[in-house]
DNA sequence: GTCTATAGATAGATAGAC
DNA sequence: GTCTATCTATCTATAGAC
């Protein structure tokens, strides 16, 4: 586990390189021994089938989502930065590549499933936080709003281009935020300092 | 026009049913011509390229998902019937086949962006009127929203399941309409007249 | 562990007869 | 319009040498 080079490891990098620049479809091992610098066969020495890259692929995949959410919006700054975040998070098509292959994967095979839930357990922690970060005491219902809010925007986002799905997502999540704060009761200034 | 036997409609409704049941990947000429039981080169002589094909075959469900979507969720009802045929829609893993595929299509081609906005409009005013049916005078952005939080669940629901999709969207919708009402200042009674 | 070579399957597309 | 046949490209997987 530890003397190898890790020629695993720099396969499964190459690999989900192409994934997220080019989605699932364009996984296939000759891309990903060239891309990586291993011969076909070596590839299958270490995945014996596609169905094993591609599943230690999405593996990584989810592992390495859940990992850089953290950084992708730190919490403290305004909420109108918050959500500017959110926006572009949600607008990276790279991102949204990989869940969507995630979903085409469990929608094809359920025991994909166990592993997009993973995935949606962790986003919506994060959703939860920062709804909490903006004053708000969401219940379990608004976070998974939030959440599927989320998941509907980047979609959209990679369909429309990086451009209208981050004004989309901005419209649409300040909305949501509005809406939210005014059931609490607790009034979001508008946000006029400028 | 006319006095052909339209083989180029069985073919596109072969295909059609192919993506609905399988997804894009699935959509070969092979595969088609054998669905619609003519040969793969006359499948060629209407459809010169697979792009061909993929095309017509979206611009078709687009349209179709378009026509269906009045039938789905006839008005009247109570508000929590709608919101259910609303959920029961969003879990329908074909129609929201066809959505990721023309997602897929217009992410790796920007051309196909076109398409993805024709289908966005109509669902949006289909939005639109199920929000003023249920007595709410929607803005842009609500109706934009509604918009959104379908298509997340929509795509959720391929990945979970149907089960697990539709107890999701329920709970979902249930909320953002509870916030849409609340908001437009007219409680919504619980409906505890069972 | 790492490679070359290749088998076997399937896909996209074209040629050409009828 | 419709077919058979085929070419070429690409992919998955395996065999076997080093």
């Amino acid at each position: 586990m530890t003397g190898t080079t890790d020629i695993r490891a720099t396969i499964l990098a190459a690999a989900l390189a192409i994934v997220r620049k080019q989605g699932l479809g364009a996984l296939t091992q000759p891309r990903v021994a060239k891309a990586s610098g291993v011969s076909q066969s070596h590839l299958t020495y270490y995945f014996p089938t596609r169905a094993d890259l591609v599943r230690a692929v999405l593996e990584a995949a989810v592992a390495g989502q859940i990992a850089n959410l953290g950084s992708a919006m730190a919490s403290r700054d305004s909420q109108e930065a918050r959500l500017a975040g959110l926006a572009a998070a949600l607008s990276n098509a790279e991102n949204t590549r990989i869940l969507v292959s995630i979903v085409l994967a469990a929608d094809a095979d359920p025991a994909y499933r166990e592993l997009y839930n993973r995935l949606v357990t962790a986003m919506r922690q994060r959703a939860e936080l920062m709804l909490r970060t903006g004053g708000l005491e969401p219940t379990a219902e608004q976070v998974m709003l939030l959440h599927a809010l989320g998941t509907g925007l980047a979609v959209m986002g990679a369909a429309l281009g990086p451009q209208t799905g981050r004004a989309v997502s901005t419209t649409v999540l300040r909305e949501l935020f509005r809406l939210l704060a005014r059931d609490a009761g607790q009034r979001t200034p508008p946000d006029e300092t400028t």
